[in-house]
Parts: C-alpha cells; sequence; structure tokens
DNA sequence: TGACAATAGTTGTTTAAACGACTATTGTTA
DNA sequence: TAACAATAGTCGTTTAAACAACTATTGTCA
C-alpha cells in the first residue's frame, strides 16, 4: 500500500478552512438523513419547511415572496415550488382582494395531517443524530454557529423584507430527494 | 405592528433542532458566498471540489468512483459531471489498460491553471467569512463540527470503499451555480 | 390624472440533479 | 472453462433548479 504523496501543490489548510469544510461536511451529513426520512413521503426538505413555514402562519397564510425570505436556502423559483405543492394539495392559493398583486398561500388541512405525521419522527431523528453530544456542547455547537453566519445574515439584501424573527423555519439543503438507501 | 401568534401547534423548540437548523442556515449562508466566488469562472461548488481532488491525486489520477466517495456531497451521476467538465477542458479521462473496467480521470493544465488563479480569491474569501471569530472559537466549532459527524461518517455506506484520509477535498452545497449578486 | 417607477408574481428556457436500467469487463467457482 | 456474480462506468428519462424576461397591479408625483 503506497502513502499518498505530500500534497505539495495544494493550499496549506488553514484554520478556516478546515471550519469551512467541516461546516459543509456536517450539513451534508445530517441534512441527507432529514431528507431520508422525508423521501418515502415524497417530500424534498425545501417543501417540507415551507409546510412548517405555512402551519407558523396560520390562518392569515404568507404572500410568495415571504415564505421565501423564510427559507433557509433561498429558492429563486417560488412560485414553481409552491405550483407542485398546490397540485398535491399540500397548499392552497388565492389572491387577495385589497391588493391583487399578492397572492396569499395556506397550508391545507392534508398539509396539516401529513406535517403532523412527520412531527414526530423528525423529532426523533434528530434526538439520533444528536444524541452523542451533551446538552453543553450542543448549546456551544450552536451559538457558534450562529455566530459564524451573523455578519451575513444582515447583508444579505434578500432578508431585507423579512421583518419578524424567524422561527418557524425548520430546514432545507439540496431540495431535489437526495439518494438514500433504496432498498 | 401585530405581534405574531404564539405558534401553539408548532413543534417545540428543541435544543437539538435548534442546533440543526443553525447549522444547515450558517452551511447555506457561507456556501452562497463561496458560490458566488465561482460563478464568474463557471463553477459549481462540486466542480471545483473536483479540480481541488483531482489535483490532489496528482499523475496518477483517480477513477470515477474515487472522486465520487470524495465529494462532500455525494453526487449519483458522476459521469456526467465529469463529462460537462472535461468538454470544458479541465480534466481528462483515458480508460486503464490493466483494469479495462476502470477510467482513470486527471485533471489538466488547464484545469491546473484556472485552479491556481482560484487558490488565492478563495483562502482570501474564507478569511473574510470567518474574520469576526477568533482562532479559539473557529478551533472548537471545527472540533464540535467534526464530533457531530462522526457517527455518520462511519455508517455511510459509500464511503466504505474510500480508504484513506480525505484532505483534498474542499467544498460543495448545491452544486448548480447560486444566485448571486447579478449585476 | 397621466406617466412612470416599484412591487408581486408568472412563465420560458437552459442546464443539471436524481433515479434506474443498461453494457462492458473482471473475478470466482463448480 | 463455462456460468454467474461483482465491479466500473454509461445512458435514458423525469423532474427541478437557475436565470431572465415578462404581465399585472399599485404607488408616486409633476
Amino acid at each position: 500500500m503506497e502513502r499518498k504523496p505530500k500534497p505539495k501543490h495544494d493550499l496549506p489548510d488553514t484554520l478556516d478552512a478546515r471550519v469551512f469544510v467541516s461546516l459543509m461536511r456536517t450539513a451534508d451529513a445530517l441534512s441527507r438523513g432529514a431528507e431520508a426520512l422525508l423521501k418515502p413521503f415524497n417530500l424534498s426538505g425545501t417543501q417540507y419547511n415551507v409546510l412548517r413555514i405555512l402551519r407558523g402562519a396560520g390562518e392569515q397564510g404568507l404572500a410568495c415572496r415571504e415564505v421565501g425570505c423564510k427559507l433557509i436556502s433561498r429558492d429563486p423559483d417560488i412560485t414553481r415550488l409552491l405550483d407542485r405543492m398546490e397540485s398535491r394539495g399540500l397548499i392552497a392559493r388565492a389572491r387577495e382582494k385589497e391588493d391583487r398583486r399578492v397572492v396569499k398561500t395556506r397550508i391545507t388541512a392534508e398539509g396539516m395531517s401529513l406535517l403532523h405525521d412527520l412531527d414526530e419522527p423528525v423529532r426523533e431523528l434528530h434526538r439520533r443524530q444528536m444524541q452523542h453530544l451533551t446538552a453543553k456542547q450542543l448549546k456551544q455547537l450552536s451559538i457558534l454557529l450562529d455566530r459564524a453566519r451573523e455578519p451575513f445574515e444582515a447583508s444579505e439584501p434578500s432578508n431585507r423584507f423579512c421583518r419578524g424573527p424567524i422561527d418557524q423555519n425548520y430546514f432545507t439543503k439540496r431540495s431535489r430527494n437526495s439518494k438514500g438507501e433504496t432498498t
């Protein structure tokens, strides 16, 4: 077995870069688990996130762009994302009377039911994903992650319209269904 | 201004879930910056990552599947990912003589040149992305992130074939070019 | 009040990701 | 050594993401 030759023409492995890669790898690993959980329900992470956002919004629903800017990973085409969910009966859309430019989106009973079925599995998934970390570590991780992205949240132009805290959000990453374990 | 109604039918905001969401949001924010940097070069994060991997592999190149399992986010269709890069002249492929099943992929001079042009901007980007964190915080974050995904790395079936440490990897996330600031 | 800008969302089109079925080559073993 | 399994990669097809141009409605103000 030959040992790998020193990668002399590669970038020096700075701490910055290591954190970046760690972040990407970890996010990918955990999001894969979530996508796998959602896959049997034919939901992508983004779609699940939309349902969570709409459940949080309640009766009055949300305008298209409001949904968009609450999503974790910005989707440049909310319209068709919602189209697909509407055709599945998970959400409903209606043009507003006052301002006929906006289309309010609401979660349907069917959407609520699906979301409800997922509540426990999702909670359970995260418990499993984090069980090997202590509460102290989790807290620290959460703080550091929040702090890491802090400067970028503010500067994001798409966030200017997102007033209020984002708490109904859930997750999203590579919104197409991931491969997962097929049989 | 009405204050948002208590989201009573939403999941309780457990620490697990908060970490998960923080992780996704932070990964998304930072990867967006990286995608924006690569976009003028018409490179996706995945493609950039492939170049880094191949530079690290050196003269002997790598088999298709080896590239695949070193990537951060698994791509179910390495063939066409490499197809596109080959047609751009960034990589070259050649079927092996001994085992005619495998196709070795190598980075071309043009690929090396492109990668070289990106070295400094990428390093600089990460410096900017992390500059508001202390070295201690970065170290802690790196450790916690590694620890967080540890149990999943081992269990990934696609990793069984990936012998050796993965150090040439770079990043990858939502491999299509992100929207970024268009003029 | 008429022209123009700003806002909200939709639609067209290109490209790529996801999934699965497929071919070619090599390894195994009865 | 013939049959079969395992491995490496390719290809066909569906769906969605990304980008840009577009329509409709409302706000502004000269």
